[in-house]
DNA sequence: CTTGATTAGTTCAACGTTAAACTATAATAT
DNA sequence: ATATTATAGTTTAACGTTGAACTAATCAAG
């Protein structure tokens, strides 16, 4: 009953997949007034990268149909964290803004994860996390930019 | 519009995440015969470790509900790829076996996802995902040791 | 033994996601 | 101009997961 030997890739998605699950599950649990992740990383990515978006686009940048990216945005907004408004420039689309209290929530969302983060600090430097980057970075693009 | 500096954890959860979820869907949409990777984890996971597993040790080797294990083992038993019987040493228990068909199964899986590997090759060395290991692991085991 | 607390497994409602169908608007081609 | 095709967004059913309630069996104390 040794463990089969996988290529050294089947082992490192297999540690992504854990590590996103354990992760999702420690962090959701903690977010303010049962946000969901979902809806903290579109209020999220509005924070970081601002601008305009429209659903279809965060919907992409998510990976997610846009069925619930629909479902998303009209959560977020019932709680006034964002509004949507038409598309002056096509009558077809919408856009996204960030609402005051969106900001605010985000920030919380934020704070509500500094401690687990400090903690994973005590564990591993900045500099281990660092080193792992670069190939995260390169995996991600390869399989931003391929997908069929 | 400059992106906001993050901790450098936290962009490596971010990256985890998006991977995660590219690979995710690129591999569930090529395993065969509609195969969830829910279902694909706990075949694999019983040719790798082998041995007799609990559907409640399987839950907790995999950080899901037992009602998700309960559902996912079901599947796979109505297709004929498991086997569950009755723990003859704990009355409430079951044990969880592969069948042959399961194992071949399982083989086919693995061989459906061997060409996104093989791209993956071309664009990383071994040595590069090798030195991603490391940390992963480092970090999979302090959040699985800490689950809270 | 017997009572009380755990543990294994199932079931069910609620929820988020997907895939597909649908409406409405825009872009393209002839 | 007009017809075709493509795109933005919503809606719906199906599905997998969660969390909680529930049954049955084991374990621990007295």
């Amino acid at each position: 009953m040794e463990p089969t030997k996988d290529p050294i890739a089947f082992r490192f998605f297999t540690e992504i997949g854990i590590i996103e699950q354990l992760a999702r599950n420690r962090l959701e649990r903690g977010l303010p007034d049962g946000l969901k992740i979902s809806q903290f990383s579109v209020l999220n990515h509005l924070v970081r990268l601002g601008g305009e978006w429209s659903p279809v686009r965060l919907a992409r940048a998510f990976q997610v149909t846009k069925g619930a990216m629909t479902n998303t945005l009209q959560r977020l907004e019932k709680r006034g964290l964002i509004r949507v408004l038409a598309d002056p420039r096509d009558g077809r689309g919408k856009l996204v803004d960030l609402t005051e209290a969106g900001r605010k929530m985000r920030l919380r969302c934020v704070e509500s994860i500094s401690p687990l983060l400090a903690d994973l600090s005590r564990e591993l430097s900045d500099k281990e996390f660092a080193s792992a980057l670069p190939v995260l970075e390169k995996v991600r693009r390869y399989l931003d930019s391929h997908r069929s």
